[in-house]
DNA sequence: GGTGTTGCCGAAACCGGTTTCGGAAATCAC
DNA sequence: GTGATTTCCGAAACCGGTTTCGGCAACACC
């Protein structure tokens, strides 16, 4: 049992007291002078300010906590079992959030737990003081996460709007506008049977699309009569299309909420002799690597989860140091793929357009 | 600006001095009755710990590490830009890893950093003290981490076996034997020609496969002269496959490092007439989902990465409180998933077998 | 020239733990 | 019964910061 100890030579980690000691003030001075209390002159400030980076101090941030109650730490906690649901976009989304925290010097603690088990997991990161605000992922339409952390006044932000918006900032994309040029798009070549195939009833996300996907329709003079709701992976997507296909007057165009549950349409049209990009069209949404390897590859809307995960670091961040939420919301754009799966001319014979516009900037 | 405050009511979390007063004991007894210090009674142990468990408490992490130097957290360093290798793997991975924290009440802190300067980052969590040890996936054969935190004297735990073991901790997957034992169903089908398309020269188990698939050639008497390396993704299995089908005595089989770079094999094969599970047969490598969609579905060998974190967490953390790196090595076996990509015979015309057993076991 | 202010900083308490040191009581040796 | 050990615990220092409190100068006011 060899014990292993942090180095703790001369070269050890400078302390407030050294830069106390080398300017010639008590440390407390320097504590005020780099939090930037009023009380201190310019002069000492900036005797404190140079001191400290010719020493390369930092504060020890657990030091801190002790006192002030905060970590500089973001906290995420992952659902695991959600069907995978957001496995591709892990890695970037991660990438994302821990990029926004380490640009103000926080980190990101990361923990997992069972898709309906997670409140005691947020409960034990806070006592623990691993984490000083949360980003919560896949907002729920009444989400129990948002009503436990208000009511804890534990800081927070959603990736996704909320029912409920008081106390809530957030981050999210605008999927509706999304939905409603999918629609336009295959209405303006020539689909008048589309059809929507939703998500999970529980999430913020489906409502916004299957309200996007209603609004463009409405706008299209069509009516929305072909949706199905709750398919989330290839299989349920497989299931949503069969019924649909397999119903009298059947769609021509598809619009998904969910590429992976898109990508399950392959399999239902080649069971009835169909091929998509030629007898069908679809246009799916999340942008994942897999679309673009199906055959013909799958239109969709790519969602820019790097990105996202910045800005939700960055609102966190302000959150946590007392902006209020409702100035701490922000909606993004997601950028249409142009693909062959959409490249099918329905019953009213207009040739597609094809370009591959971004929506709006970013 | 409304301030943000953790609630400090009467109902506030319990500290030491709350366990010390109520059994009217010094705060410092406490604290050695409840880390197990030898100078304590059994009897004052015994009530300090009940009167612990009664009144809640649990040790602020960030006011011990302020001495102790620890902080209860395992760090995990993700390289983005890695062709997105480990993307299917990475939301088991973590919750693995998290789940093996949380038995031992220690959290989980993740960083991202881009893929060649990732040491400044691992410098920047030791520094802030975010965390106690680190998780290296991904190891390569001489690698740079490795020498810095040993060298550093912190402590961690490979996620794959290095090319010198000298202070080294690992799990790691024994993925040579599968190799070994994919050549022998495929020689087993009656193959003579079989290639093997590798990962990254850089990465331990690269190294490790290919030694494995060599091995495999040997004991079937067949000569391992059909190999190609650095295939990581679709795109690059389907170049190598591509080379080799093209090749004067092309391959009937393929063994694939990699299921990512494999699925590039049924690009290569239909662009020449040929079509897997008919004309060639392939045994891949990971198990990502993505292979179970591809038509015939990829037989693989699959890694519980969960279980795999779990194992990692524990590691790490024994390996923080002192034991010997020598004494925390561990390998686990893939299992393997019989699929519809390895039922096509070989020229020697033997049925494949058709079992699905696991290899050893967890 | 006294008397409030105001600006600026030091001293010390404090946060919630850990660790060192020493001493009282109990046990042991003889 | 006395001296030497052990056993067990309290007091206090300590870790590296933050925050409260108060005091000393310098300045303004009349």
């Amino acid at each position: 049992m060899e014990e292993i100890t942090a180095p703790r030579g001369p070269g050890r980690r400078a302390t407030i007291t050294d830069v106390a000691r080398d300017i010639g003030v008590s440390k407390g001075t320097v504590s005020r002078a780099l939090n930037g209390h009023p009380d201190i002159s310019d002069a000492t400030r900036l005797r404190a300010q140079k001191a400290a980076a010719r020493l390369g101090y930092r504060p020890l941030g657990s030091a801190q906590a002790i006192r002030t109650g905060r970590c500089r730490a973001l906290g995420l906690v992952i659902e695991t079992g959600e069907h995978d649901a957001h496995r591709p976009f892990l890695a970037a989304f991660l990438a994302g959030l821990s990029d926004g925290a380490a640009l103000e010097g926080w980190t990101l603690t990361v923990a997992t737990a069972p898709e309906g088990d997670t409140l005691a997991t947020y409960q034990r990161l806070i006592d623990d003081r691993k984490a000083d605000g949360f980003v919560l992922p896949r907002t729920r339409l009444r989400d129990p996460r948002v009503e436990m952390l208000r009511g804890a006044g534990v800081p927070f932000v959603l990736f996704g709007r909320h029912g409920d918006p008081e106390g809530c900032a957030w981050f999210d994309i605008e999927m509706e506008a999304a939905m409603r040029a999918s629609v336009a798009r295959l209405a303006a070549a020539g689909h008048r049977r589309i059809a929507f195939v939703g998500g999970s009833a529980l999430h913020t996300y489906a409502q916004l699309r299957a309200e996007g996907f209603r609004a463009g329709m409405a706008e299209a003079g069509l009516r929305a009569d072909l949706m199905r709701f709750g398919a989330v992976d290839r299989a349920g997507g497989a299931r949503a299309a069969a019924a649909l296909l397999d119903a009298p007057d059947p769609p021509s165009a598809f619009v998904y909420a969910v590429d992976a549950a898109a990508l399950g349409l392959w399999q239902a049209a080649r069971a009835r002799g169909l091929t998509v990009g030629r007898d069908l069209a679809v246009i799916g949404y999340d942008g994942t690597p897999e679309g673009a390897h199906a055959e013909p590859p799958l239109a969709t809307w790519a969602v820019d989860t790097h990105a996202a995960g910045l800005r939700l670091a960055d609102l966190l961040i302000r959150r946590i140091r007392g902006e209020a939420p409702e100035a701490l919301r922000e909606v993004g754009q997601a950028r249409y793929l142009d693909r062959g799966s959409a490249a099918c001319a329905g019953p009213g014979g207009a040739a597609p357009s094809d370009d591959d516009t971004p929506m709006g900037g970013r």
